[in-house]
DNA sequence: TGGGATTTTATGGGCGTCAATGGGATTTCA
DNA sequence: TGAAATCCCATTGACGCCCATAAAATCCCA
């Protein structure tokens, strides 16, 4: 199965349109997709998003019930916001304007490839999250040594 | 399994191209393959690349969550930057912008074969991490000695 | 074994194609 | 009928693909 992998930014532009890669079209289209499934994460200010084919089996991990049952709730708040954004003829998307609200994009979006599932974020924010993630794996490391 | 071994200083043109080295090549399309997986080194000032191949398994290391998990970090972050570079007619890449910049090249990059993977050096940046990693050799064996 | 011929490599440059982007026209829905 | 969403086309800049050259390695045969 081909994966999402690498970053790339792109810009959001004056109607909310934003161009989807042309590498992650391709694992879209390999897939028989027109559409990619997106919606805000629910930890960091990021949009995560990937093939709708993805977000089919999360309707299987919702108990169906007709009584609340706690270990649904992450499941139900992602289903709540998940939307399939069509790929218009030049391979872009539109955003919704809570999505670029939430990810606090302005004129740019950085797609990064997590293999199953891709991220986007405003550029300055993900800098800053390599940062910290880096910072992380260096301690760890030298943990070990 | 054929195994990347040697050093090799070529040239980045105006382009941005680079030629992988024969032997190196060698190895690659021995696979099957028709391009070069490429990431920046988390530790060091180098790009570090191999066969697509070996980057496979990074996928299944990231547990797929809609939490975010520390564990996770490593991977994610070279997932985020790695790359699949096509070998051009004549045995080249193009080498991304970010990546010249994160290996502090000019207008020569120096092949480290190490094995399973290679790095890529800025050749007078490999120089003086060779000369540092001499110095803990002769200082490790007068140790011992 | 020497030396010329051939092949392989590394490198430079030109050109066509495609990706990304912007703007306008058309449709859809309230 | 107005606003928003969708579709279509134009531009431009990057990238892939092709060929040309030169140097180096290899081959081959007398």
């Amino acid at each position: 199965m081909k994966a999402f992998f690498g970053t790339f930014v792109n810009k959001v532009d004056a109607k909310g349109r934003l161009s989807v890669p042309a590498p992650f079209r391709a694992v879209i289209q390999g897939r028989g997709l027109t559409s990619v499934a997106i919606h805000p994460s629910l930890f960091e200010s990021c949009l995560e998003g990937a093939g709708f084919d993805r977000f089919e089996n999360l309707e299987s991990q919702i108990t169906d019930t007709f009584v609340p049952a706690p270990s649904n709730d992450a499941a139900e708040l992602i289903m709540a916001e998940l939307r399939e954004l069509p790929l218009d003829g030049e391979g872009r998307v539109v955003l919704p304007d809570e999505f670029i609200a939430k990810a606090h994009l302005k004129d740019q979006a950085a797609f990064v490839g997590q293999g199953r599932k891709f991220q986007i974020w405003e550029p300055s924010a993900l800098e800053a999250l390599k940062k910290a993630k880096l910072q992380r794996v260096l301690a760890a490391t030298k943990g070990d040594a």
